[in-house]
RNA sequence: GGGGCCGUAGCUCAAUUGGUUAGAGUACCGGACUGUCAAUCCGGUGGUUGCGGGUUCGAAUCCCGUCGGCCUCGCCA
C-alpha cells in the first residue's frame, strides 16, 4: 500500500533526540546514499535540512533492496521510527543525534544524474547553474537567500502597512519618457507604429497618488532599464517605491530608518541604532571621493594642494596651476605594498582613464621623516610638512593624485577601495549605514554642454537655494537623500517639486522647453495644477538589500531567474526571434539578419 | 563601443609549452561490504579539446575569424 506522502509528520530538519521512539513519515530528495550491502544509509533532504535514514533487514528487507538502488535527487517518502544514534552521532548536522529506521519506502520520482552536485560546495560554473536554475535553487544556500528575500519583502510590506501606507499597483505598459535610462519598448498592435515603455520606475504615478490624496503609498514593484549589465545591475529589478504627503526630508528619512531597522532585525537579528548618521555630499566627496562612502575603514583623502603647489613635478604643477587639486591617501602596513602591487594600482588607474598614482614611502631620518622611492626626489624638502599634515609615519606609503577635483575623487576612491582590500582593512560583520544629504540639484555635462538633474527633474531645490537657480545653478542644493550601506547605495529619494512655477524653472535649466515639457510630462504638470500637497519619497533597491544582507557577490545570486551580461536568460533562451506573423500583426519589420 | 580573464569526459581540472594512444578526481554502470557521515575497496563505460578556417610532416597547444560566460570603462535622470 502506497505511503501517503501528503501526510508528512515532520520536515527533514526537525527531528531531535526528544523525538526518539516516534513513528514518523518524511519526504524529500536523496542527498547522498551509502550502501553497505546488508545495510544502507540515505540522507534525506528538504528545505529544512537533512535526516539520515537507515535501512536494514530488521526494519524492512524489501525497503532495503529499494533503498540500495536510490541515487542522488530521487524523490522518496519514507516511514520509520526515530532512534538515537548512540555513539555514532554526526555533529555536523542539527539532526545528527538521531536517525530514522526505514520501515517503508516509496520512490515517488526517479531522477537522472544531475549535471552538477546539488550542494553548497558545488563547483559548477555559474553558466551551468543558470541553465539548470531549478537545480541550483535546490541548493541549501540558495534556499536561504530566497527565504531571506521573502523575509525582507514581508518586513517592508508589514512595516509600511503598519504606518498607514497603501499599496497600489502602477502600469507596466506606460509612456516612454525622454531622460534617464534607455526604455524597454512594447509595440502596440491596436495602434500600429506606437509603443509602450516598461517603467524605469513608477516615479510620476506615485506623485499622482499624492495629488489624488492617498497621503501615503508604498509598492514593491518591478522596474526595467535597457542598459548594459554588471554584477550589481540587472535589466529588470525590484524596488520598494514609496511616497508621503505633507512631509519634509526629515520625515521621510525617519520613516525609512524605521524600515531599515526592522529589516536588519528580521533578516539578521541585528539591532541597528537610529537615528542614522548623516553626511553632506560635499563632505563625502572631500573625505572619500565618492557620494556613497564606505566608512568601515580609514584611508581618507587628504588635501595637500597648498603644500605641494610649488613642487617641480609636472603633474602637480599643472593641477595646482589650473584650479585643480592634489590629494593623497596614507596607508600603513607597507609590507604588503610591494612594487608589483603599487604598479598594479597604476595600471588599474590607467584602465579607468587616469594616468597613474605617484607614491612615496616614508622612512625615519635623523632630522625627522624622509621620503623614498616613487616621486620622493620631488617632495623630499616637504617630507616633514606633508607628514605633519597627513599624520604619515615611517613605514607608511603615501599615494598622491593630482588633477581636477572630479578626477582626483574618482581615482583616489578607486585607490582607497583597492587598498582596503589589499591591506584587508574591511571588518567582517560590520554594517555602516548612513545618509548622504545636500546633493547638488544639477551637474553640468561639459561634453553635452548642458545641465543634468543629479537625482531626477522633479526633485525640489532647497528653499534658500531657489534664488541660485538664476545665478549659480551649480551651487543649488536639493532636498535629496541617499541611504548608503558599506559603500553601496541602497535607497535614494527626495522631496518633490509641488509648485508648477519652480518645476518650470528647473525644466528650463535642464533645457526642456515648456512645449516639450507639456508634451512629455503633461500628465504630471496638469496634476500639479489641481492642488498638489507637498510630498516626497524614496525607492529602495530590494535586490541590492538582499545581496548585501546575504553577502552574495552578485545580483544574479538573489534573483530567481536572472539574465547574463548579454541580457539573456540561459534557462528559457529569451530573447528569441518571433514568427513573421507576430511581426506582421504589429506592423514591424526586423532589420537584423535571420538568427 | 573599449580593456581584461576564460572555454578539454556529465561536472571540476591536467596535458613537461608543437610530438605520436588527451589523463586525474568526481559522477555514472557492474561487483564486494551491517555503522556510514561527500562511506570504502575492486573493475568498467565515457572525448567533434566551443565552432569555422589557416600554418605545419604533425595542433588542445601557434595565427585569423566567430559563438558563449565572467569582470570592468563608457552607459545606468
Amino acid at each position: 500500500m502506497a505511503i501517503p506522502y501528503n501526510r508528512r509528520t515532520h520536515k527533514c530538519g526537525e527531528l531531535r533526540a526528544a523525538h526518539v521512539g516516534q513513528k514518523v513519515r518524511l519526504a524529500g530528495w536523496v542527498d547522498s546514499y551509502r550502501d553497505h550491502g546488508g545495510m544502507a544509509f540515505i540522507d534525506l533532504r528538504d528545505y529544512t535540512g537533512i535526516t539520515q535514514v537507515r535501512f536494514n533487514p530488521e526494519g524492512n528487507a524489501a525497503a532495503l533492496e529499494l533503498a540500495r538502488s536510490l541515487r542522488a535527487e530521487d524523490v522518496i517518502v519514507i516511514e520509520g521510527t526515530v532512534v538515537s544514534r548512540g555513539t555514532n552521532i554526526n555533529p555536523r548536522i542539527p539532526t545528527g543525534e538521531i536517525e530514522v529506521i526505514g520501515e517503508a519506502l516509496d520512490l515517488l520520482s526517479k531522477a537522472e544524474p544531475p549535471p552538477f552536485e546539488i550542494s553548497d560546495r558545488t563547483d559548477a560554473s555559474e553558466e551551468l547553474r543558470l541553465k539548470h536554475r531549478y537545480l541550483d535553487l535546490r541548493r541549501p544556500v540558495m534556499q536561504r537567500v530566497f527565504r531571506m528575500r521573502h523575509v525582507i519583502a514581508k518586513t517592508i510590506r508589514d512595516y509600511f502597512d503598519a504606518n498607514g501606507f497603501v499599496e497600489i499597483e502602477t502600469p507596466f505598459l506606460t509612456k516612454s519618457t525622454p531622460e534617464g535610462a534607455r526604455d524597454y519598448l512594447v509595440p502596440s498592435r491596436v495602434r500600429q507604429g506606437s509603443f509602450y515603455a516598461l517603467p524605469q520606475s513608477p516615479q510620476i504615478f506615485k506623485q499622482l497618488f499624492m495629488v489624488a490624496g492617498f497621503d501615503r503609498y508604498a509598492q514593491i514593484v518591478r522596474c526595467f532599464r535597457d542598459e548594459d549589465l554588471r554584477a550589481d545591475r540587472q535589466p529588470e529589478f525590484t524596488q520598494l517605491d514609496m511616497e508621503m504627503s505633507f512631509v519634509q526630508a526629515d520625515d521621510v528619512m525617519t520613516m525609512v530608518e524605521g524600515c531599515a531597522k526592522a529589516i536588519f532585525k528580521n533578516a539578521l537579528g541585528i539591532d541597528m541604532t537610529t537615528p542614522l548618521p548623516r553626511m553632506t555630499y560635499q563632505e563625502a566627496m572631500d573625505r572619500f571621493g565618492i557620494d556613497r562612502p564606505d566608512t568601515r575603514f580609514g584611508l581618507e583623502l587628504q588635501d595637500v594642494t597648498d603644500l605641494v603647489r610649488g613642487v617641480e613635478f609636472a603633474p602637480f604643477k599643472e593641477a595646482a596651476g589650473s584650479g585643480g587639486v592634489i590629494k593623497c591617501i596614507v596607508a600603513s602596513g607597507g609590507e604588503a605594498l610591494t612594487r608589483k602591487v603599487t604598479d598594479g594600482l597604476t595600471e588599474e588607474i590607467k584602465g579607468i582613464g587616469g594616468v597613474g598614482v605617484p607614491i612615496v614611502k616614508v622612512a625615519a631620518g635623523d632630522a625627522g621623516p624622509t621620503f623614498a622611492t616613487g616621486i620622493a626626489k620631488h617632495l623630499e624638502p616637504l617630507a616633514a610638512a606633508i607628514c605633519a599634515r597627513t599624520g604619515a609615519k615611517p613605514g607608511d606609503t603615501i599615494f598622491f593624485m593630482p588633477g581636477t577635483y572630479d578626477e582626483v575623487c574618482k581615482y583616489l576612491h578607486h585607490v582607497r577601495t583597492r587598498l582596503a582590500e589589499i591591506l584587508k582593512l574591511i571588518p567582517e560583520n560590520r554594517w555602516d549605514l548612513l545618509w548622504v544629504v545636500d546633493f547638488p540639484l544639477m551637474t553640468y555635462d561639459p561634453d553635452e554642454k548642458r545641465w543634468f538633474s543629479t537625482h531626477h527633474p522633479f526633485t525640489a531645490p532647497m528653499d534658500e537655494d531657489i534664488p541660485l537657480l538664476d545665478t549659480e545653478p551649480n551651487k543649488a542644493r536639493s532636498k535629496a537623500y541617499d541611504l548608503v550601506l558599506n559603500g553601496t547605495e541602497m535607497a535614494g529619494g527626495s522631496i518633490r517639486i509641488h509648485q508648477r512655477d519652480v518645476q518650470a524653472r528647473v525644466f528650463n535649466l535642464l533645457g526642456i522647453s515648456d512645449e516639450e515639457a507639456q508634451l512629455k510630462f503633461s500628465f504630471l504638470l496638469d496634476g500639479l495644477k489641481y492642488g498638489a500637497p507637498p510630498h516626497g519619497g524614496i525607492a529602495f533597491g530590494l535586490d541590492r538589500w538582499v545581496m548585501m544582507l546575504a553577502k552574495m557577490p552578485s545580483l544574479r545570486d538573489v534573483v530567481a531567474f536572472p539574465k547574463t551580461q548579454r541580457a539573456v536568460c540561459l534557462l528559457t533562451g529569451a530573447p528569441t526571434p518571433v514568427a513573421a506573423k507576430q511581426l506582421d500583426e504589429l506592423a514591424l519589420i526586423s532589420k537584423a539578419p535571420p538568427a
